[in-house]
RNA sequence: GCCCCCGUAGCUCAGGGGAUAGAGCACUGCCCUCCGGAGGCAGGGGCGCAGGUUCGAAUCCUGCCGGGGGCACCA
C-alpha cells in the first residue's frame, strides 16, 4: 500500500465518520501521509485530525480516535494508534507492504507516473545560450535540470516541448561575425569581440565550407550567417550527446520576418497598456507589478531586445501552450517581474500561463581555486569539457541533485575522481547490484515469477518491509517534484531511500538471502525476493531515466 | 539605494507547518570477507541573530548581520 493509497483510506474515513454524524467537518480534498521518522511510530502516519480539530471544533485527539475507529477496518492496515498531540500512526498488514512489490513490477516503466498534467502544453525553455561560443557550465546545469524537468512534466502526463531559443538578432553577433573574419585573416581580435579558441577552429570550419570566401566583398556577412550555422551545429551536437535534444530551436530573427512583432504589439495595444513617450514606444508593465515601464519601440524606430521578449512570448501562446516555462541564470532574475508582467498586459494570467524559474550559478573549483569562466576571455569551461571530465551520467546526476536555489560548487576534481564520493555512483551501483542478482538468478535457472502469484507475504524482514515502503513513496515523489519543478528531490530519494535501502538489504547475506547457496532447493521465499529486487531495479531504472541518466546492467 | 538567492554537522548539501532535524565526505570503533568490499552498522558533533504568526516554525512574516548575483531606450 502506498502513502496515497492510505491517504485515499483516510479520506473515506473521515467521510464515513461525517455520514455517520460523529464528525462535522469538510472532508479534505488530499490528507498528508507520511513515513514517520520513528520507527515507534507505524508505517505511517498522518496529521489529518490536527488539521481538522479546529473546523470540527473538538479536540484533536478526540477527532483522531473517531477517524482511527473507522480506518482500523481499512483493507490492508493492521493496526492504527492515536499518538503525541493527535497523530495517526498507521501500521500496515505484512501483505499490504508485499503488495507495492505486485504494483512496480507490474507496472514497469510505468511505475510512478501520474496523470496531473494530462491535457496540458508545456513549453520549457531552457539553456538558450548566446549562439557566439560553446555552451558553458551555467548552461550546463540548466540543461540537466531543464530536460529532467521536462521529463517529470512528461511523467506527469503534459505534452512537453523542449525548446531553445536562439539569440541570432543583437550586436553581439555583429562581434561574432567579425571575431571569426579576423581570425580566418590571421589578424588579432577586434575590441569587444570572442577569443577562445574555438573561435579559429569555427572560423576554419566556415571556411572549409566556402574556401574563397577571403576575398568576397560579402565575407562578413557571409562569416554571420556560416558562422551561426557552425556554432549552432556545435552546441546542439554537444547537447545531444548529453542526453538533451530539443524539440524547436527558435530563431530570434525569425520572428521580425513572421510578422509576430507585429501581432505581438496589436494584442498589446488591445489590451490596452500601450502608450507613446519621448519618441518611443513603451509598455506599462507598472499596471502588473514591474519597477518601472519598459521601451518596446526605442526613438529611433528599431524593436528592444524586450519588443523579441514580447513578441516571442505571444508566438509561443499562439502556438498552443497553456504553460510557458522559463528557465534563466541568477544573473536575469530582474526579468522575471517584466516578463510576468508582460503576460498580464498580453491578457493572460501570470500565474497560470507564464513560469520562470531562476537558477543560482555553478562555481566550478579546480585545486581549490575559483576557475574564471568568460566567453570573452576564452577561458571557459564548455559542456564537452565537463563531459570529458565525468561522463554525461556523473554531470548530469550532480547538477541535477541540488536545488537551483542554491549556488552550486562544482569542484572539478571530485567529480574528476570516478569514486563513491560522487552519489551518482551509489545509485547506478545499487542498480547494478539488482541487474547482477537477477542476472545470477536467470543462470542458475530461477526464472523471473509472474508477480501475481508470488506470496508476498513472505517479505517479512523489517529492512524488507523499509524496502518495500520506500518503493512505495516513488510516485508520491514524482509528482511533487513535477509540482515543484524541483529534480532534485528524485535524486535525493534514489540516493537515501532506494539505493540505501536495497544495499542494506543486500547485507542482510544470511537472514534475505536471494540465491540459494549451492544445491538449496528454490523456495517461495527466493522467489518473493527476486520479485522485490526486479521492483528495485525498475525504480532505480524509472528514477534515473527522470534525471537522463542510465541504469548500467554491469559497471 | 532598490531587487533576487543563500546562511542547517569540520566540508558539500537534503529537509514543500508536525513527533527525537537527515545524507555523503572526513574522523573513531566494529561487521560482512562464498548473491560484486564501489558494501553495512554504531559514535561524536548543527538550524546566523532578534522579534512575530501558530496547538506546533529549519520551514511562513518583519528587522538586522554575513556571503553571492543583478539594476540600461545593451543583447
Amino acid at each position: 500500500m502506498t502513502p496515497d493509497q492510505l491517504g485515499a483510506a483516510v479520506r473515506a474515513a473521515v467521510a464515513a465518520a461525517v455520514e455517520a454524524g460523529e464528525l462535522a467537518v469538510e472532508v479534505p480534498a488530499e490528507v498528508a501521509v507520511e513515513r514517520p521518522r520513528s520507527k515507534d511510530h507505524g508505517d505511517y502516519a498522518t496529521n489529518v485530525a490536527l488539521k481538522l480539530a479546529k473546523a470540527a471544533g473538538r479536540p484533536p485527539r478526540e477527532v483522531a480516535e473517531v477517524v482511527a475507529a473507522r480506518l482500523r477496518a481499512a483493507d490492508g492496515v493492521a493496526a492504527v494508534d492515536v499518538a503525541g498531540p493527535g497523530f495517526l500512526n498507521v501500521r500496515l498488514a505484512e501483505e499490504a507492504l508485499g503488495r507495492v512489490a505486485v504494483e512496480v513490477v507490474a507496472a514497469g516503466a510505468g511505475y510512478g507516473r501520474n496523470d496531473a498534467l494530462a491535457g496540458t502544453a508545456v513549453n520549457v525553455e531552457f539553456v538558450s545560450a548566446n549562439p557566439t561560443g560553446p555552451i558553458h557550465v551555467g548552461g550546463v546545469r540548466w540543461a540537466a535540470v531543464g530536460d529532467a524537468l521536462a521529463r517529470l512534466l512528461e511523467a506527469s502526463g503534459a505534452r512537453v516541448t523542449r525548446e531553445y531559443y536562439v539569440n541570432d538578432a543583437g550586436v553581439q553577433i555583429d562581434r561574432f561575425a567579425a571575431s571569426l573574419l579576423a581570425a580566418a585573416k590571421g589578424e588579432p581580435t577586434p575590441e569587444d569581440g570572442y577569443a577562445g579558441a574555438y573561435v579559429g577552429e569555427w572560423a576554419q570550419r566556415v571556411l572549409e565550407r566556402e574556401p574563397d570566401l577571403l576575398e568576397r566583398a560579402d565575407a562578413l556577412e557571409r562569416f554571420r550567417v556560416l558562422g551561426l550555422q557552425v556554432a549552432l551545429e556545435e552546441i546542439r551536437g554537444a547537447l545531444s550527446s548529453f542526453g538533451v535534444d530539443f524539440d524547436v530551436w527558435f530563431s530570434e530573427l525569425s520572428l521580425k520576418g513572421s510578422g509576430a512583432v507585429e501581432r505581438a504589439l496589436d494584442r498589446l495595444r488591445e489590451q490596452g497598456h500601450v502608450y507613446e513617450s519621448d519618441g518611443a514606444v513603451w509598455l506599462r508593465t507598472t499596471d502588473f507589478g514591474d519597477d518601472k515601464d519598459r521601451v518596446l519601440v526605442k526613438s529611433d524606430g528599431s524593436g528592444t531586445y524586450f519588443l523579441s521578449d514580447a513578441a516571442y512570448y505571444v508566438d509561443k501562446r499562439e502556438r498552443g501552450f497553456d504553460v510557458c516555462l522559463y528557465m534563466l541564470g541568477a544573473d536575469h532574475h530582474g526579468y522575471v517581474r517584466r516578463l510576468q508582467a508582460l503576460a498580464a498586459c498580453a491578457g493572460d494570467d501570470p500565474e497560470k500561463n507564464i513560469e520562470v524559474l531562476i537558477g543560482q550559478l555553478v562555481n566550478v573549483l579546480k585545486d581549490g581555486e575559483p576557475v574564471r569562466m568568460s566567453k570573452r576571455a576564452g577561458n571557459i569551461l564548455t559542456l564537452e569539457d565537463v563531459v570529458e571530465l565525468t561522463g554525461a551520467d556523473a554531470a548530469r546526476y550532480t547538477l541535477a541533485r541540488s536545488s537551483t536555489d542554491s549556488t552550486l560548487d562544482l569542484d572539478v576534481d571530485l567529480v574528476t575522481r570516478q569514486t563513491s564520493e560522487n552519489p551518482v555512483f551509489y545509485v547506478q551501483y545499487a542498480a547494478t547490484r539488482a541487474a547482477s542478482i537477477l542476472r545470477g538468478a536467470a543462470e542458475l535457472g530461477i526464472a523471473e515469477p509472474d508477480p501475481a502469484e508470488v506470496d508476498v507475504s513472505l517479505l517479512a524482514h523489517p529492512i524488507e518491509g523499509e524496502l518495500l515502503k520506500a518503493l512505495a513513496e516513488f510516485p508520491h515523489v514524482v509528482a511533487t517534484a513535477a509540482q515543484l519543478r524541483e529534480p532534485h528531490r528524485v535524486a535525493r530519494y534514489l540516493e537515501e531511500k532506494v539505493a540505501k535501502g536495497a544495499q542494506r538489504w543486500f547485507d542482510e547475506k544470511v537472514e534475505c538471502r536471494v540465491l540459494p547457496r549451492g544445491d538449496d532447493p528454490v523456495e517461495p521465499v527466493h522467489v518473493a525476493r527476486l520479485l522485490l529486487w526486479r521492483a528495485t531495479r525498475t525504480v532505480l531504472e524509472n528514477g534515473l531515466r527522470l534525471l537522463g541518466v542510465s541504469a548500467p546492467e554491469r559497471m
